[in-house]
DNA sequence: CCAGATGACTTGAAGCGTCAACTAATGCCG
DNA sequence: CGGCATTAGTTGACGCTTCAAGTCATCTGG
């Protein structure tokens, strides 16, 4: 192991193995709240957050699939298991037939207003208000630096 | 909605997506240059970076699984999955007939040591490289602060 | 000393995500 | 205009993770 590589030094790996390990058990917090709470992934929480925040409460895939963070693959399986347990309803745009528009109905509406309180009280409870505002606010850089290196475009 | 949730402000809501998005991409760029360069999964490669430190190259299942940050159950099948492409080996404890010890071969090692160069370098691009060793040692607490509020043992 | 409880995994089925292939609509350029 | 490339999304198969159930081994109280 003797040649060019720059190892990690003993802080970095520390800090490296925390945010390892953070991503790995975050997700499995907020899916594990969600889902025994709502019957929602945060994935497809996300999704009809995102349908339910924009005008007309539609989007388009593509949109909603950069929102969402998930590839637009993903996306077409979950939004149409989504449509038929009744939460959005799809259709082609009117201009451009390529693209879909989806739409989140009353039904996914109202889920999604029982879900919110308790999935901003589990974001609040482990990430939020376990940190100083100062912390949140060098963490709030720390993310956008990284995201800005893995993903050139998307200011967010 | 006006009940006694107390909502994201602004800042939160940016922070939180920030490292939401986060949680959701980096996975994804450490898997694809892994599984590209080397074959193997992130959690894959934990596995047996996680026994080749360990002595005697070996370890229990369940320390294991805890290093690499996954259930047990998840564990298993992956050694399983490592043990038929000659990664791995299992044995039961001599003293404790209930705990399964794995052991890395040398063709395990072997993976490991040229999958290791590559994947540090990601890291590096990614994460160690991008931000100022303030930002490291700022985000080092973050992240073990939140873990701690997720997981009340493991020191790491 | 043995019967039930606990601990340490393993297994199988079900569900989700990814990848590659496919369809369909639109844009472009001669 | 007409054909080919591009864009947007869908689909199916495969692999991986999770969850619940099952298997042994070990401890423990009577």
């Amino acid at each position: 192991m003797e040649d060019g590589v720059r190892w990690l030094d003993q802080d970095e790996l520390a800090t490296w193995m925390a945010l390892a390990a953070l991503m790995f058990k975050l997700p499995g917090v907020l899916d594990y709240q969600l889902q025994r709470d709502s019957g929602l992934t945060h994935f497809e929480y996300l999704v009809l957050a995102g349908l339910s925040e924009s005008p007309g409460r539609s989007r388009r895939m593509s949109d909603l699939a950069g929102f969402a963070n998930g590839s637009l693959s993903r996306l077409s399986h979950v939004v149409k298991r989504l449509e038929q347990r009744g939460f959005v309803e799809r259709r082609p745009a009117d201009d451009d037939g390529r693209i879909t528009v989806a739409t989140i109905t009353d039904a996914g509406y109202e889920v999604l207003v029982a879900a919110a309180p308790g999935h901003v009280a589990t974001v609040r409870e482990y990430v939020i208000d376990t940190l100083t505002p100062d912390q949140l606010s060098q963490l709030k850089v720390i993310a956008e630096q990284v995201l800005a290196k893995i993903d050139p475009s998307k200011p967010c």
